[in-house]
DNA sequence: TATACGATCTCTAGTAACTAGAGGTTCAAG
DNA sequence: CTTGAACCTCTAGTTACTAGAGATCGTATA
């Protein structure tokens, strides 16, 4: 049994998220001392390190409960999982889509300008004032 | 003269955040009619396209205000444009990079389970569990 | 001119996933 | 037994909005 603080060196999470978590109900109730602290053992720990893993991975929260009541029913099928992942992955390529339309516009619009001159004559702000200057959608 | 619907409208900015806007001084504060209702000029418009373009490139509320300054002052340098267009650049990169690692991932991770099997024997949820059979750091 | 009705007003609260701080208690080492 | 780090709960703040309640305004039509 080893108290919040421990727990968080171990996971890198830190102590009040773990005490968010709680009570967003990813992590049981922890048990308690006499004195009313928490504390947790390697299944707490473990719990923790998939929470911790998935969060990294960019799962939300909701997403990690369903994944967790799944992990509880060792007999139900993995479907859900299967969508779960396949939904993040469709995300994450989403995301690296349109940063990359934006990486695209960002870099010429950086290019335009080297800060030299004049707020009056920059490039910078007479593109983000002028839609039409710019190379494609986004 | 326009109603805060037709500005809506002309920029597709919602009405309720073209009233954030106003409070967190992105846009002046804006005229009124004797029933107390806001009316914009092509003024406002203007300067509700710049914020718009800006937002939709990523720039933070914070860094907006900071561009806008600059464009009121047309004699200032304009290095602080040039700053906050490279480091906007640069965030769009690093997120672009790191979106990358866990595409790679993610799609392991997917390819391993079909959603065919039982919760129990899962690959998502064996990954997420173990960190240690992920291929590389993320 | 009266009425209807969509548009507008302000204000509060909610979203996601935490983070920070106040004020008070507990644990463990010395 | 004292001390001080670690812990407790609770509230509020973060970002950039969005939603809803309840009241008022503006304007087209009868």
């Amino acid at each position: 049994m080893f108290s919040i603080g421990e727990l968080s060196r171990r996971t890198k999470v830190k102590v009040p998220t773990i005490r968010y978590y709680e009570e967003m109900g990813l992590l049981p109730k922890a048990a308690r001392t006499s004195g009313n602290q928490r504390r947790y053992d390697t299944a707490g720990l473990e719990r923790l390190s998939f929470i911790r893993h998935a969060r990294d991975l960019g799962f939300s929260i909701e997403a990690i409960s369903s994944l967790i009541e799944l992990q509880e029913h060792p007999d139900r099928s993995c479907e859900t999982a299967a969508v779960i992942a396949r939904s993040q992955l469709a995300e994450v390529r989403a995301k690296i889509k349109r940063l990359k339309t934006l990486e695209k516009e960002l870099s010429r619009i950086s290019k335009g300008c080297n800060g030299a001159g004049v707020s009056e004559d920059c490039y910078v702000l007479a593109s983000l004032a002028d839609h039409t200057l710019c190379d494609r959608e986004h």
